[in-house]
Parts: C-alpha cells; sequence; structure tokens
DNA sequence: ACCTGAACACCGTTCAAGT
DNA sequence: ACCTGAACACCGTTCAAGT
C-alpha cells in the first residue's frame, strides 16, 4: 500500500511552510500537490490552524527523537552541538528552506493560538537537549546557580543558530551560516 | 502642514510589516487606515514589492544614522553594543514588533527580488558598523587575519542578536531576549 | 495630480450534494 | 468514508473614469 492522502497533504504542508510560510500556504496549491480539490484538504484537517499544528507536532517529536538518538551515541559536547548545527544547516541545503518553527516565529502574531503554543514548544524541546548536553561532561551535580547558566547558555545557543539560519536563509547563502557557526565557536558559545 | 499621504501610507506599512510581515500587509486594511481606497495607494506606489522597498530604504538609512550618532559619542565597545541591543529589544517593546529586515529575511522566498537585495544591505550594514565597534579600542591595525576573524565575528553578532529577537518575538516574552543576551556577554560573544 | 468603482484571478472556509 | 462545485468575504492588481 502507499502513503495515506492525509500523509501527502502533511508532508507537502511541511515543505511549503518551511519554504513560503504561514501565511505562503495555499489550501488551492497544497490540493494540487496533492490530486484532490482543495475543499477536500478541509475534510482532513477543518482548517490551515489544524493543520499546521498537527505537522509541527510531528517536526517535534521526529526531532527529539534524533536528538536522543545522538546522545545515546556519544557524549561529547563538541561533537553532539556538531551534529546539532548540522541538523539546521541540512534545512537550508533543502532548497534554502527553514526551521518549521523558526518560520512560524517570525509570523507568530499572525497565527492561531494553538500554532504558537507549539512555536514555544519547539524551543522547550531545544533547550531541554542542550542542557543535557552542556550537563553531560561535567558530571551534572552543580548547584542551583549553574544549573540557571547552563539553561541560559542552552537558550542562547538555540536563539544564536536560529539566527544563523534565518540570516543565511535570508541571502540564500550557506556560506554565511556556516561562518556565523564558526564565529559562535571561536568566541565560546559553542563548546 | 500635516503628514502627506505618502508618508502615512509608508509609516502604517512600516508597522504592518514588522508585525504581521510581508503576507500580512493587505492594501485595503492599509487604505482604512490612511483613509483612502485601496486603489489610491498603487498611485504611490503601483506594486507592493515597490512599497516596501520603499520602507526597508528609509529604515536602513535611519537605523544607520542612528547608529553612526552613538559611534561619535563612544568608543567604548561595551557600551556601543549595549546601545545595539537596546536598539533591537525596543522593536520587541512595540508591539512585539520584529526587526523589518528580520521578518522579511524570514519571508525571503515569496519576495520580490528588489525586496531580498534591501533584506542584504540591512545586513551589510549592520556587520559594517559593528566592524568599526569591534576594531575601535584595538588601534584599527590588525593584519588581514584579524581583519577576517573581526568581520566574521560582527556577523555572528548581528545573527546572534536578530535570533534573539526572532524568539523573543515568537514568544511574545522579552525576559527571553534579556536572558540570551545575557548569556552572550557571558560567553564573550557580546563585548 | 489625486482618487475611485468595478473587474480579474487569487485566498480560506462553509455547506449541500454526490459516491 | 471520502470527495466535490458553488458560494462567501477576502487578497493584489489593472484600468477606465472621475475631479
Amino acid at each position: 500500500m502507499s502513503t495515506s492522502t492525509r500523509e501527502r497533504i502533511m508532508e507537502a504542508a511541511r515543505l511549503t511552510v518551511q519554504d513560503l510560510g504561514y501565511g505562503g500556504l495555499s489550501f488551492r496549491e497544497l490540493a494540487k500537490e496533492v490530486g484532490i480539490k482543495s475543499a477536500s484538504i478541509h475534510y482532513y484537517f477543518p482548517t490551515k490552524g489544524e493543520l499546521v499544528v498537527a505537522i509541527v507536532r510531528r517536526y517535534i517529536e521526529r526531532h527529539e527523537a534524533f536528538l536522543d538518538d545522538l546522545f545515546i551515541e556519544s557524549v561529547d559536547r563538541g561533537v553532539l552541538v556538531g551534529h546539532y548545527t548540522e541538523m539546521y544547516r541540512r534545512t537550508l541545503r533543502n532548497g534554502n528552506r527553514m526551521c518549521l518553527a523558526g518560520m512560524l516565529s517570525a509570523e507568530r502574531n499572525e497565527l492561531p493560538e494553538d500554532v504558537r503554543a507549539e512555536v514555544v514548544r519547539w524551543g522547550e524541546m531545544n533547550e531541554r537537549w542542550l542542557v543535557g548536553v552542556l550537563a553531560s561532561e561535567d558530571g551534572g551535580n552543580g548547584d542551583g546557580g549553574d544549573a540557571d547558566r547552563t539553561r541560559h547558555r542552552a537558550r542562547a545557543i538555540f536563539a544564536a543558530v536560529s539566527g544563523a539560519q534565518m540570516i543565511a536563509h535570508g541571502r540564500n547563502e550557506i556560506a554565511a551560516y556556516d561562518d556565523v557557526i564558526a564565529a559562535y565557536r571561536a568566541s565560546g558559545l559553542l563548546p
């Protein structure tokens, strides 16, 4: 059996949102790609918001699983963060796309409330994973002050990598991403 | 005499793009704000792209003048970069808006070519100013290798601050911006 | 010089109707 | 269970027509 209509809608929608954003996602264009009429999409996803909530949820799940797998394979912080920045780099490689949640983060003010909540969840997942990575070589027994500093550094790495991707996306220039990541490492922001 | 119609179109359009993005800018809504009909906007700006090119150009000019004035008042890198991050913070304070060019950077793939070019110009202006700031206390006589390192660090600061703004915008949470900027400083990325 | 209504091909959404 | 055409109020853009 081949991929379900529902799956094909979600996959095509995800690629379009990462390319053109929430506002750039058209039900009529989407329907053409899938081979049905635009009214039929509403059978699977009543509104555009519900469709995008579904694709962001799955996006978070899959990337969380990917990152957790990396964590099992290595405990070297430099290696793990290197895989992390490579993940964001691959998105740019794939048709100058942006992270799904990064794109939606910029469009936040025109999103339905439930989509906004998923954008926040993406950030929380990233920060949680980075906290684990940053603590992995310290024995993990720092006092409360250290935990706060680690959390803020994790959020800073998430924001900085997201920003590097946005700037490189805006220029359609992967070299810009690479230069910025290298400079983050040189400054000590990235381990 | 009061503000011209053309000025009022540009000001309202800028505020909307920083709020809802290029895709979220509607000529009909814009016309209502200015008190004319949507067809009349095309008299001043034939297309949406030409309108946005005009507002980004002025945005760049005004921020460049603002930053250059700061540079005359101080040569302390910490103080100057502090003013720089405050500038991006004020945008968030003003109705959770994003930097005009940052918003457009995310929307890049659905922009006309001439708008894309202005987004690149914004980045070049930011980098140029930051290079001046970073070099200001070194005597400015580094060799070629230093100049390259300074340029990459300037671009990294630009990307990192833009990313902090995007993440805070996505959460509608200024405290997130403040925490990330503080962590950049602690890591040594920001002077 | 400045503004407008009407038309065009788009958009998300709804709904009655088909199989 | 799954799909559709037609309608609705939106969108940027064009253009002939008004003052």
